[in-house]
RNA sequence: GGAGAGGUGGCUGAGUGGUCGAAAGCACCGCACUCGAAAUGCGGCGUGCCGGCAACGGUACCGUGGGUUCGAAUCCCACCCUCUCCGCCA
């Protein structure tokens, strides 16, 4: 949610940071409205001072038996009656109308993220590892997975497409990379493990902003609430509505959920194997913060995704994304990406965006700044740390052998109750 | 799911339809007293929006949204949430 007050003291460089985004300029519609509100505000306003007015005075007149007065007074009010509800609806309409264009409006980029049209544009920041070299034609984990536990058919006919059932070796691989992770992130890199709901109410969606503009990626229970699509959703929105002690700052939350998402508008792509799936489990990271900390929050939080990977020995890089590639919420995004043999790219495996005070607005977050009267808006971020159903499908296809079976990675083989190897069956 | 009770400022907690944005206490801030501190005394102490350079003025806010009224924290309706008891249940 943008601060109608910065667009009107500087229409053009919210306008120039639309154009970044590859959006039309808005200031001068919303400053239109914005004064048309103002003006009948202001009118309103009067129209309750008067009333106000001549209702204390009625309340006196009716104090000292003075009712020739009251009465007379009460005519006047109950012509003005006829107007002020007008107003009122009027003013209702109008600053409704400015908070709808408000909250459709993404955030705007930070100025060191690149221009680009979409996911192209996107720079790559770091790298690290070198991708193994094979001495036999690495295979889709799509391809090999199916023996070592990874049933997409039996999950297809309980559930439809884009779903899977992991089983014996592969169910206890997954959950060790994801156990592995959050012990990682609580422990180390100290975020707060969190059990968060699943799920949550519209407000909850709104103040980190996947409504109201895309609520056909998620899906809704009959109940009216939302199936989380991360938990971004239920961690940042764990300060909703709260004014925080600056002494509290920066707050980490962890938590290992299932995501749901419905994948509108993804049919054809990645229909193959366990990369993008309905329902899907990650390790979120997410921080609130000051202004002030918010630059270090985002390094420590890449940091943190970063030496998952590392640990797991996974190759990957990170991008920073351009203006055309970043989430609706997001300030400046990192995606981490790791190295998928089989199709000889990077796939995304992480999203670590910063969003300045756009969540806090929605979600009506401040703190209080030490020294200062008043409260400001914190700085919310997030990131994910990692997502496991990919890291799942990147350690299958990193340290897959010739034969089918998996070599599970040094760091897993104690979640693992000490099994080395997945073998096919 | 059923029955009941209740939601007021950072917290506790008053509040008769009419100077109530709201008593009082606690907490907090400033000042005084003190060598210093405690205790005590005095003063201050909510948020949003609009106007104003500012001082300040106006307006809204007592769970949320409607309604009644000249006027609503107070009356009416709906919803949300919390607590207690019963039922069900991992």
């Amino acid at each position: 949610m943008h601060d109608i007050r910065l667009i009107r003291d500087n229409p053009a460089a919210f306008d120039a940071g639309l154009a970044r985004r590859g959006l039309e300029p808005l200031s001068a519609a919303i400053l239109d409205e914005d004064a048309r509100w103002r003006s009948v505000s202001t009118s309103l306003q009067e129209g309750l001072a008067r009333r106000n007015e001549a209702s204390k005075a009625i309340g006196a007149a009716m104090g000292k038996g003075d009712s020739a007065t009251a009465e007379a007074l009460k005519a006047e009010v109950a012509a003005l009656k006829t107007r002020l509800p007008e107003l009122e609806a009027e003013e209702k309409a109008l600053a409704e109308a400015i908070r709808d264009r408000l909250a459709a409006i993404p955030n705007l980029p930070a100025p060191d993220v690149p221009e680009g049209a979409d996911e192209s544009g996107n720079v790559e920041a770091h790298h690290w590892g070198e991708p193994r070299s094979f001495n036999f034609a690495a295979q889709d984990h799509a391809d090999f997975g199916p023996a070592l536990g990874l049933d997409f058919e039996a999950a297809a006919a309980i559930s439809g497409a884009r779903f899977a059932a992991l089983r014996g070796q592969m169910a206890r691989l997954h959950r060790a990379i994801a156990q592995f992770m959050l012990d990682q992130q609580t422990g180390t890199n100290d975020y707060e493990e969190v059990n968060p709901p699943l799920l949550v109410r519209d407000d909850a969606v709104f103040g980190t902003g996947q409504l109201p503009k895309f609520a056909e990626d998620l899906f809704r229970t009959t109940t009216g609430h939302w199936l989380i699509p991360t938990a971004e959703v239920s961690l940042t929105n764990l300060v909703r509505e709260q004014i925080l002690p600056e002494s509290a700052l920066p707050l980490r939350f962890t938590a290992l959920t299932p995501c749901f998402r419905s994948e509108a508008g993804a049919a054809g792509r990645d229909t193959r194997g366990f990369i993008r799936q309905h329902q899907f489990e990650k390790v979120e990271l997410v921080s609130i913060c000051t202004p002030d900390q918010a630059a270090d929050e985002h390094a420590h939080m890449v940091a943190s995704a970063q030496a998952i990977l590392e640990a797991l020995g996974l190759p990957y890089r990170r991008m920073l994304l351009c203006t055309g590639d970043m989430g609706f919420s997001a300030a400046k995004t990192f995606d981490l990406e790791v190295w998928l043999p089989s199709q000889g790219v990077y796939r995304e495996i992480s999203s670590i965006s910063t969003c300045g005070d756009f969540q806090a607005r929605r979600m009506n977050t401040r703190y209080r700044p030490e020294g200062e009267k008043g409260t400001r808006f914190v700085h919310t971020l997030n990131g994910s740390g990692l997502a496991v159903g990919r890291t799942l499908v990147a350690v299958l296809e990193n340290y897959q052998n010739a034969d089918g079976s998996v070599t599970v990675p040094d760091v897993l083989v104690p979640y693992m109750g000490g099994l080395t190897e997945l073998t096919p069956r």
